[in-house]
RNA sequence: GCGGGUGUAGCUCAGUGGUAGAGCGUCACGUUGCCAACGUGAAUGUCGAGGGUUCAAAUCCCUUCACCCGCUCCA
């Protein structure tokens, strides 16, 4: 789960010391629209406003064909490097993560634990005078911008409202009987799925600590105020790892989790002057966390500042004790080797995926008045949602066969479009906003000579090669990137 | 939740009480010889939604929803 935090001026945080070096190309986010973004998310079928044709939902959100294709590459390319072939341990031994998919549902008695159902209920109180909000509990800390000298608690009675609980958690209804009993919570993280499983993926899996168990999977929080496009929806989706270890071992592991995490995000072409680590200050901790780092990005709407990606939190023991205290069962491992029985320290890698998937578009928005579509999506080739355009020159001649022959063959290995409609330019211009990092355009010297021309996105240059070699190419690019 | 702004075709917008519009995009046919070319034709709207005033409402009034900005909140 990623950690809360509050804006921080630039200056505040620092990358502290990550060695990941990256061409430093970026263009200023701070130039970037997020209107524009958000417009061409809905033009070319990234992102829609669920329920659009009721009129909307506050904080909620469709991925539409193209987002749905780069928010299931995002996704890919986490589980492969953090469960099919998670990094290497500092001895250069492969790491041990297994995957899970647990309930979003689970019984209650999970938040109890947690800590979430006191910890979502903060009765809050407003003040009609200077229309602030705070928390009940702590109004004799608030300070009323309108009488500056006086705290809260100096109020007026009559200027406050009745303390108001606000429940932060979706809750629903097992059954058809909708009563108190039957009440249930949409999880509100990820997470706690794992500690649920945690005794049983022990006893089935033959994992020895350390290991980590890892799930991506939808989470629902009731914000307050959703805001700015998908930053920060009601319903979102999260890539989490939890990372059991010894606890004297606890400190040395955030460490590298911290470098680890960094590492990734920058190998999906994320400019390295546009992420940020930001240690969190002992007072925004929170409950169940020692230490927490944030991995941040610089968004259109932070910048020059920045705003959480991803967390990486030092969770101790909490949520294990607190799961053995409250169902009875001993979640104590057992380790033959030192003869010693302890409950493990967490570390936790947590990003929003679809947080991630916000950081790509921007990242990738490209404005470039010198071609036709103005604007192009520069993703990395891997992420990508379109590999490649395939196109005849000309709809005569053969070509199109030719392409399509070409087409069918690719489309078993890669995603990839052919188009035959209107003159190459238009073609070349909607795939420029796709974000297809490359087209294959078949012409009068496929014909005789047997090869096809590629045209490169990023530059707009085109060189040729044989038609024979283009799942090779492709191949080969998607590997290693531009 | 508070304050301000916006809401008319897929997009950008015009229309301030009297038959719903333009450009771009989309689609079809023709054309095409490497970057949204051209010709012809076509589709697309309860004017965000609901209610009210009026002979008549995109236009005036009320309510509501969504989005943007600033607060607030973000375990």
């Amino acid at each position: 789960m990623p950690c809360s935090h509050q804006p921080r001026p630039q200056e505040c945080g620092r990358n502290q010391g990550h060695s990941v070096t990256t061409k430093t190309t970026a263009i200023d986010p701070a130039t970037k629209s997020m209107d524009d973004i958000v417009a061409l998310c809905k033009r070319r079928g990234f992102v829609f406003p669920a329920s659009e044709i009721y009129g909307g939902l506050n904080g909620f959100w469709d991925y539409g064909p193209l987002g749905t294709q780069l928010k299931n590459n995002l996704r890919d390319d986490w589980w492969k490097n953090m469960v099919e072939c998670p990094p290497l341990d500092p001895d250069g031994h492969p790491l041990q993560i297994v995957g899970l998919d647990s309930a979003i549902i689970q019984n209650p008695k999970t938040w109890e634990a947690s800590g979430h159902i006191a910890g979502f209920n903060d009765p809050m109180v407003d003040c009609r005078g200077c229309k602030a909000r705070f928390r009940a509990d702590h109004i004799d800390e608030y300070e009323c911008p309108l009488k500056p000298s006086k705290k809260a608690g100096d109020h007026d009675k009559c200027d406050l409202t009745e303390p108001r609980q606000f429940n932060l958690m979706f809750e629903t209804f097992i059954g058809a009987i909708k009563d108190e009993d039957a009440k249930a919570y949409l999880r509100p993280e990820t997470a706690q799925g794992i500690f649920l499983d945690y005794k049983n993926i022990v006893d089935t899996m033959r994992v020895k600590v350390p290991f980590g168990i890892a799930q991506v999977g939808k989470a629902f929080r009731n914000e307050v105020t959703p805001r700015n496009f998908i930053f920060r929806s009601r319903e979102f989706e999260q890539m989490e790892m939890e990372w059991f270890c010894h606890p004297d071992e606890a400190p040395k592991w955030y460490e590298f989790w911290k470098e680890q995490r960094m590492g990734w995000w920058a190998s999906l072409g994320v400019a390295a002057e546009n992420l940020r680590f930001r240690d969190h200050e002992e007072d925004e901790l929170a409950h169940y966390s020692k230490m927490c780092v944030d991995v941040e990005y610089r968004y259109p709407f932070t910048a020059p500042g920045f705003g959480e990606l991803e967390g990486i939190a030092h969770r101790g023991c909490f949520d294990l004790t607190q799961h053995q205290e409250h169902s009875k069962q001993k979640l104590e491992y057992f380790d033959q080797e030192g003869k010693q029985r302890y409950i493990p320290n967490v570390i936790e890698p947590a990003s929003g995926l679809t947080r991630g998937v916000l950081v790509l578009l921007c990242e990738a928005y490209t404005p470039d008045d010198s071609r036709p579509s103005k604007v192009f999506m520069k993703f990395h080739p891997r992420l990508a949602p379109i590999k490649a355009g395939i196109f005849p020159l000309v709809n005569k001649d053969g070509m199109p066969q030719v392409a399509e022959k070409l087409y069918m063959d690719l489309r078993r290995r890669f995603t990839v479009q052919i188009d035959v409609k209107q003159n190459i330019g238009k073609r070349y211009a909607r795939m420029d906003e796709a974000g297809t990092p490359f087209c294959f355009t078949v012409d009068g010297d496929t014909l005789s000579g047997q090869t096809v021309t590629v045209r490169h996105r990023d530059t707009q240059q085109q060189e040729r090669i044989a038609l024979d070699k283009v799942a090779e190419f492709l191949g080969e690019q998607i590997e290693d990137g531009e």
